[in-house]
RNA sequence: CGGGGCGUAGCGCAGACUGGUUAGCGCACCUGCCUUGGGAGCAGGGGGUCGGAGGUUCAAAUCCUCUCGCCCCGACCA
């Protein structure tokens, strides 16, 4: 390809809207074009990634006995209705009306139409295991897109989903496509890490997210320092020490008069203790119906862990309201005295503790509250967020680090989720003439993610650094001056280059300095410099974009010596943390 | 949805506080000359409903009200 035919136009200076390295770069590279918050354009630079991105996932799907088809983005609300997501969903589904009047939604995945497919033609054993899979438009109508490609609101998204005739045949089917995403991010010269992510009903080890450890990431995960814990902080429990200090004759439970004293900030200030001495109770609204959280001072709520504990849809805090209507205040709320008012405890909070707790009555708090005698609670559950440098529960012995990273992507084990009779009830015939339930797993990759990822991950201060397996082009030449002999070597070059490689040629009238920059910013794995001096001893130049490294070549070896940097440039697959078939 | 910031040429910015010629600068773009190893030089040129609406005023990019858009932090995220 050569440049000046090309559809390239770089920004020398920076958007102001952007501010992560990959949203710089690939606006400052003509990659992408913003067309709405959240919504882009892919240019002829960020297609061809996103092209080969999808073909790195095609290959890999394929290879694990997956089948690609195509599913509409329009569906029938109706769909949507059956498996309840209709009105479990939020705003984030786009939902409206055809010219007729009848419901729509834009699909953000499509786990209703292909169990839809699967419950019209699968409805034998025989016809199971099956894996389908698409590469499709998802519309999500995000509360906020962020990060350029990091976030988006209509984006392309690998979706596969594997039907079976029982847990077992999904449990030994999951490796696989656990292992073909190992592989499907290395190749994109992506590091990822699986991590136990938050599986709802599933528990266990149904679901995981591969996520690119990164600063500009949205995900926060635990990293144990000592054993191959990680997992995701909406899943992960740490070791909590209860203190149960050894009091032979508890004292008993004193009113305190605190007037305006509210938080547990308050409190440790008002009665000169740590955090720990204190008993939170926080009141939320889950769908509809009051619930006590309780919890020790030093631990934060985990909303997503009290959500599965509870097996709500919606949580929120609870509204003035609805604590009045019980009589209740916030900043002085405890479990003391409760009735009627559905609570669940923390396992951070011991039978020994003595603890200062809200007396539920404005400006007054309980001191010496003991668990078993001056309130009781059954429900009992870890519903406290993770933190840094507690101790990892699965070993005992190392201590969880927090990380921040992108989910590059996600499995699970979904089981009948959707096949169940009150979903989409899909069921087959066993070899005993039995009717059997369907067993699913979804897993999904989004395209501009991991290409926004990539650049994320592969980048300096001149630009992108793309991976060979991903870049636009595997190869750029640059001609130096418009001297007849030089634009000669470069034009042969590009042609012999060409029926290997993918060459851009950069034969524009433009100064060195330019051009250079230009095949820096965009990131080209290999660059193939010529110029008179070079020219003048028969030689070419190439520069390495990864390492930096230059090699001054004879012009016969060029493609000799370029094959064999693109070899050496191919990323490894050995080593990966790969689950065991 | 809460908090903060920004809307003036394709991009980056000045002008606004203190209203007043024809709204300016750099980059990019077009023409010509010249130049070619790290975002050259000279000369000429095109491109603007100052985000939008309403108001104040003899006069509004500038002051007031409303509104729309974009970015960042947080909440949320099958």
């Amino acid at each position: 390809m050569r440049y000046s035919t090309y559809f390239i136009h770089t920004l020398f200076e920076t958007p102001k809207e952007a501010e992560t390295p990959s949203h710089i770069f690939l606006l400052r590279g003509c990659y992408i074009y913003p067309v709405a918050a959240g919504v882009y354009s892919l240019l002829p630079l960020g297609h061809r990634v996103a092209e080969k991105i999808k073909n790195i996932i095609r290959d890999e799907l394929n290879a694990i006995a997956g089948l690609e088809i195509t599913m509409p983005v329009l569906n029938p609300a109706e769909l949507w209705k059956k498996t309840k997501r209709y009105f479990d969903i939020g705003q984030e589904l786009i939902r409206f009306k055809d010219r007729k009047d009848r419901e729509f939604v834009l699909a953000m995945t499509n786990e209703e139409t292909v169990t839809d497919i699967a419950k019209h033609f699968l409805r034998s054993y025989r016809d199971l295991p099956v894996m389908l899979y698409h590469i499709q438009t998802k519309i999500r109508d995000e509360a906020r897109p962020r990060g350029g490609l990091l976030r988006i609101r209509e984006f392309f998204m690998k979706d596969a989903y594997s039907f079976h005739r029982d847990f077992e045949d999904l449990d030994a089917y999951y490796p696989r496509i656990f292992n073909a995403y190992l592989r499907i991010f290395a190749r994109c010269g992506l590091n990822s890490i699986p991590i136990e992510a938050d599986s709802g009903i599933m528990g266990g080890t149904g679901s995981h997210e591969f996520m690119l450890e990164s600063p500009n990431g949205e995900d926060r995960f635990v990293v144990c320092t000592h054993c191959d814990y990680r997992a995701n902080t909406e899943k992960a429990e740490g070791v909590k020490s209860t203190r149960d200090e050894s009091i032979e004759a508890p004292p008993p439970r004193e009113k305190i008069a605190t007037p305006g004293v509210k938080t547990i900030a308050d409190l440790v200030q008002c009665f000169g203790a740590g955090e720990a001495d204190f008993l939170k109770t926080v009141a939320y609204d889950a769908d509809g119906e009051l619930v006590l959280a309780v919890i020790r001072g030093d631990y934060a709520i985990s909303t997503a862990k009290l959500t599965n504990h509870l097996k709500a849809v919606h949580l929120d805090l609870a509204s003035e309201e609805l604590l009045a209507a019980r009589g209740l205040h916030a900043g002085f709320l405890s479990p003391v005295g409760i009735k009627g008012t559905r609570m669940v405890m923390d396992t951070s909070i011991g039978k020994r503790d003595l603890f200062v707790a809200g007396a539920n009555e404005i400006d007054m708090h309980y001191k010496n509250v003991l668990f078993g005698r001056d309130f009781e609670i059954d429900e009992k559950a870890d519903i406290a967020e993770v933190r840094e440098g507690d101790a990892c529960l699965k070993c005992q012995q190392g201590s969880l680090r927090i990380g921040r990273g992108i989910e590059l992507g996600h499995t699970f084990k979904l089981g009948t989720k959707y096949t169940a009779p009150d979903s989409m009830d899909v069921t087959y015939l066993d070899p005993a003439g039995e009717q059997k339930r369907v067993i699913m797993g979804c897993y999904g990759i989004g395209v501009e993610r991991l290409m926004a990822s990539v650049i994320e991950r592969w980048h300096d201060d001149s630009g992108m650094i793309f991976p060979i397996t991903i870049a636009p082009f595997q190869v750029a030449i640059v001609a130096i001056g418009k001297n007849p002999a030089v634009v000669d070597a470069a034009e042969k070059l590009y042609e012999q280059l060409s029926s290997r490689y993918e060459v851009l040629y950069d034969d524009r009238d433009e100064s060195a300095g330019v051009k250079l920059k230009d095949a820096d910013l965009l990131g080209f794995p290999i660059r193939v410099v010529i110029s008179q001096k070079l020219l003048k001893e028969n030689n070419v130049e190439m520069k390495i974009r990864k390492t930096g490294e230059v090699i001054i070549c004879a012009q016969h070896a060029l493609e000799a010596t370029v094959e064999q940097i693109a070899e050496k440039l191919q990323p490894t697959l050995e080593g990966l943390p790969y689950m065991a078939e």
